[in-house]
DNA sequence: TTGACTCCCATAATTACCCATGATATCCCA
DNA sequence: TGGGATATCATGGGTAATTATGGGAGTCAA
């Protein structure tokens, strides 16, 4: 949760929230996993222990509902897990907790030298700060829109 | 329950009001989470075990319920979850039962060196102690006028 | 050699952790 | 019931640890 502003150095290293850090990878396994968001200008991240849970979900109902194609090729999935799986990238932390932003992904986010955090509960996104900055009024401002119709929190 | 106002000292602790924090935190964590109200220029605050549980039961729900789109970009989600937890931030006590405000924090309530503590019942607010003065004597004025309307309680 | 990357070190700033104080509030017992 | 002894609380400050950030040396491959 929060977000954070951090600098991109010019080896394209960004240091990931030591929040999120913690959150994220007490196992063995130090990184996270990330792929352009298919909604937003931004990069979507989250821990191994997600894509892990993820996986094994999705293994056990295909299993269960004898759906024998799913496991053995993959197939009868929507696609989507498919899709961002093959988008998606491991980013090992390095020993000061960065990651090293693929130019790819840097490019679908419009990020160059500085990068927001934005913690979304069991996930987060990097976002270029000026895009997040509107995006975030904008999002502020529907939720205020709904909370005068009277929807609570 | 019950207001109280302390001190804001030059490292942005403030002391979260002991009978708040029996009422917060009995469990491992010690700490409450914070984002900027969006209806008043205050911090609203709550335990740790609220967010939690909500965290969970959305992840559970989405995963569980094989609703991968949820969990990879949070999209079957109305937006408002990841909206306050891009804005939340979570705030540990420290041994003596102090939070930092964050700068985002306290510039949206306007506290600079004292807080107001409001308890809202399961939850409570922060405010700058002459906003929430104010606020208070329209709120009551508010009140006064409706009911010498007649309209009942 | 030139990059691209990993590993290691340096530093300033921030934060966490610890102890100290005065002020209340609570307890205890004659 | 009084009043001293004991907690608890809000507050302040000092110091060690962590964080974000920068850069250099070594490695591997093209």
């Amino acid at each position: 949760m929060s977000t954070y502003e951090n600098k991109v150095d010019r080896k394209g290293r960004v240091s990931v929230p030591a929040a999120y850090r913690s959150a994220l990878g007490n196992e063995i396994y130090q990184g996270v996993i990330a792929y352009p968001s298919l909604t937003d200008p931004a990069i979507e991240g989250f821990g191994r222990g997600t894509l892990d849970e993820l996986n094994r979900r999705r293994f056990d109902q295909s299993i269960e509902g004898g759906d024998f194609a799913q496991t053995l090729i993959g197939k009868s999935d929507d696609g989507l897990v498919e899709t961002i799986m093959a988008l998606a990238s491991e980013l090992p932390f390095d020993g000061e907790g960065r990651i090293i932003l693929p130019a790819r992904l840097a490019e679908h986010a419009g990020i160059e030298d500085r990068a927001t955090f934005v913690g979304r509960g069991t996930r987060f996104q990097i976002w270029a700060p000026e895009r997040y900055e509107k995006h975030q009024a904008m999002e502020v401002e529907a939720l205020r829109a709904r909370l005068r119709q009277g929807s609570p929190l």
